[in-house]
RNA sequence: CCAGUCGGCCGGGCGGCCGCGGGCGCAAGCUGGAAACGGCGCGUUCGAGGAAAGUCCGGGCUCCAUGCGGAAACGGCGGCGGGUAACGCCCGCCGAGAGUAAUCUCAGGGAUAGCGCCACAGAGAAUAGUCUGCCCUCCUUCGCCAAGGCUUCGGAGGGUGAGGGUGAAACGGUGGGGUAAGAGCCCACCGCGCCGACCGUAAGGAAGGCGGCACGGCAAGCCCCGCCGGGAGCAAGACCGAAUAGGGAUGCUUGGGGCCUUGAGCUCCAGCCCGCCGCAGGGGCGCAUCCGGGUAGGUCGCGAGAACCGCUCAGCAAUGGGCGGUCCAGAGGAAUGGUCGCCCAUCCUGAAAAGGUGGACAAAACCCGGCUUACAGGCCGACUGGCAUU
């Protein structure tokens, strides 16, 4: 490894996610990722995931988180931007959903919220966004 | 072997690779620090369930209330005995009902404490009752006659509670005697009520005797009796505690005037500030240190116990005693995973070989004891009935 990894931090606090909610946010598949640039910045990569009852019951629920995780795992040190957190919802195919299906619809979200975070705050927040939000 | 009843148990396994959380340890390495000690890292070990679920009961624990005891009200429970920390749970037994049986089911205290209700149907539904009937007397009427009576239609009065019919239930049943017809009116048996030797800790059982029948059901309508119950819950609760704002104390500093309760108190004017200029209006004008309360946040509570495993003793059992052994998740929006291979079940195709499919219900969150509900498939044991065999 070249490059030193950007480290991941798992977020907590019911603050951050709400914080995340407010940035841009993109579906794919069977996930969708809400990603927004941190105020102070740093190296670290932020990440956080939701998986409503929508989901199903608790052993459903738990199911798609995990593998969200290991996705993100995975995939967010290469692909994720450094001072940015990140959210990955989980959706009602995430726990079926096949592994390397789900591995795509990440890395594509994630390169496309990349893209959307580098060019300006202002740009990511889409007009067809505050329709959707609450 | 087939059909069935009951009880107990398991609830996919093994292995690569990559990861996560808790505990313990760490020579060297990187990193923070003056150090103590941390972080990264390395090693090691542990890491979801029989229901973790529903949150329906019973407890522990914590806080609140509370002098002690009792009662009312409200709620819960309800055969008897035992088990238990306790229970609405469990075990054993009794009673009633179902089944050929093993076995199963039961809100299973009181209906002579009182009130209330008993739909529809039906004449009548609880101090009974005459719709159709049966019988007697009287009147009327038809017919026969051996002149004594017999008989048909209708009406009035009375007797009856037997037959028909209604109903979940009609105020004992069957048979005989009896009678105008009938009726516990009388008799036998059955049922029922009262007494009851004797058996059982008890619920209760019961030989036998007496009574001529009296006493319908619903307490899951109110109620009566007995027993139990203070409230809220780990977001309980304890401790530490930043920034900012506000409170208090001390010290320092201060444009001018007024007031008094002499203090950075109140108030007026000027000045300054609220991006700049003008006008109008509004608001603000100490600093430093320390103290205490609270918020974000953090730490504890938090797992060695009504624990688990084995042996043994007491007991029909639930369960309890003794001895030996084991340590067995703990967190917050973070863990208990991802992926691959083989095997074992499932289902599909197939004659087979084989190929494909793909794993029930459901995941701790303060902790125990129960109950209830969900559950693919599988294992073990005991018992009952039938068939066959010896």
């Amino acid at each position: 490894m070249p490059a030193p990894q950007p480290p991941i931090q798992r977020l907590k606090k019911r603050a951050q996610f709400l914080y995340v909610r407010a940035g841009a946010r993109t579906a794919r598949g069977a996930v969708l990722v809400e990603a927004r640039k941190r105020p102070e910045g740093g190296p670290a990569i932020g990440a956080g995931f939701t998986a409503s009852k929508k989901i199903g019951n608790a052993v459903l629920r738990n199911r798609a988180r995990r593998r969200l995780k290991e996705a993100a795992r995975q995939l967010l040190p290469e692909h994720g931007l450094p001072g940015a957190d990140y959210v990955l919802v989980a959706r009602r195919s995430t726990p079926d959903a096949p592994w390397p299906a789900l591995l795509d619809d990440l890395k594509s979200a994630l390169i496309r919220l990349r893209a959307d975070l580098e060019a300006g705050p202002r740009a990511a927040r889409s007009p067809k966004r505050s329709s959707e939000s609450d």
